[in-house]
DNA sequence: ATATTGCATGTTATAATATAACACTTTGCT
DNA sequence: AGCAAAGTGTTATATTATAACATGCAATAT
């Protein structure tokens, strides 16, 4: 599927002295193979294919890592996880969510809109990550 | 504190036929006096001072029946809710959430800012409604 | 005025999501 | 080898949310 984003992954935790665990791994794996956005809890039932009966803490781990160095993305308003679609990291994201399929689409925002930019602004915010969830219906539903 | 809000909705309900119901105005009330977003179970804590041992269906219902006409917001990233903070109904919310101290700063959008508008239409996308969260360091914690 | 209907609530139970706490293991460094 | 830091294994439990079904209430049609 995504074979650069795990390709990248490794080289990221070479690069910066993260071990590349076998859950870790495996966690990123499954996530990336997955088409839509997956719970952790399912996460955890197909890691137990490759692990010895592993308990939620091992993927939430796994999971609270590769978001915190943005390989992947939480959808907020899923409570799932999908792999980063863009080719580099980022720290702002974009969703566009069927509510008649279920399919997820990821575009990214380098930046923030100026409009949204300019209320941060005048509210003396410092931004540091943002996340945009839109729901409506997508292509094929409509 | 936001005595319109709750005019607003009682005119809402007489308009549209919906019963303002104990567990409804009891609900609303409570988020809207709450000073920063408040969880489900927060709400159900207090709405046990006003009727008799309430439970969880009994606030998500409240809850989900505000949500639907906008008259309160979810948080996604926090799972809590916050009354709307604009005078008008609208689809779109845009929240500053301070990780130092919690405060979130609700600010709306009437419409969706331009560059999102244009990546919606590139996917053939049809927007009903979006929530952006944007985490980082508020005026006073900077 | 009452029967009907649809909306809403009360209640019990449980599902789904997430984390605390602590013992143990691995790795790199001195 | 000895140590510290980072990571995992495991048990238990906290937090958030919903399913399912019985009951109540209010508008309206007869």
């Amino acid at each position: 599927m995504n074979i650069k984003l795990e390709k990248s992954a490794i080289k990221f935790c070479e690069d910066n002295k993260h071990r590349l665990s076998m859950p870790r791994l495996e966690v990123l794996r499954i996530i990336i193979s997955s088409e839509k956005p997956i719970t952790a809890y399912e996460v955890l039932e197909k890691l137990g294919k490759k692990i010895n009966n592993p308990k939620p803490p091992t993927v939430y781990r796994a999971i609270d890592f590769w978001l915190k160095y943005n390989f992947i993305h939480r959808i907020e308003s899923l409570n799932a996880y999908s792999a980063c679609k863009a080719n580099h990291l980022h720290s702002g994201s974009q969703f566009m969510i069927c509510d008649d399929c279920g399919k997820v689409i990821e575009s990214h925002l380098c930046d923030l809109p100026d409009p949204l930019e300019q209320t941060t602004k005048e509210a003396s915010f410092i931004p540091r990550k943002w996340n945009l969830e839109i729901n409506g219906v997508c292509k094929n539903c409509n």
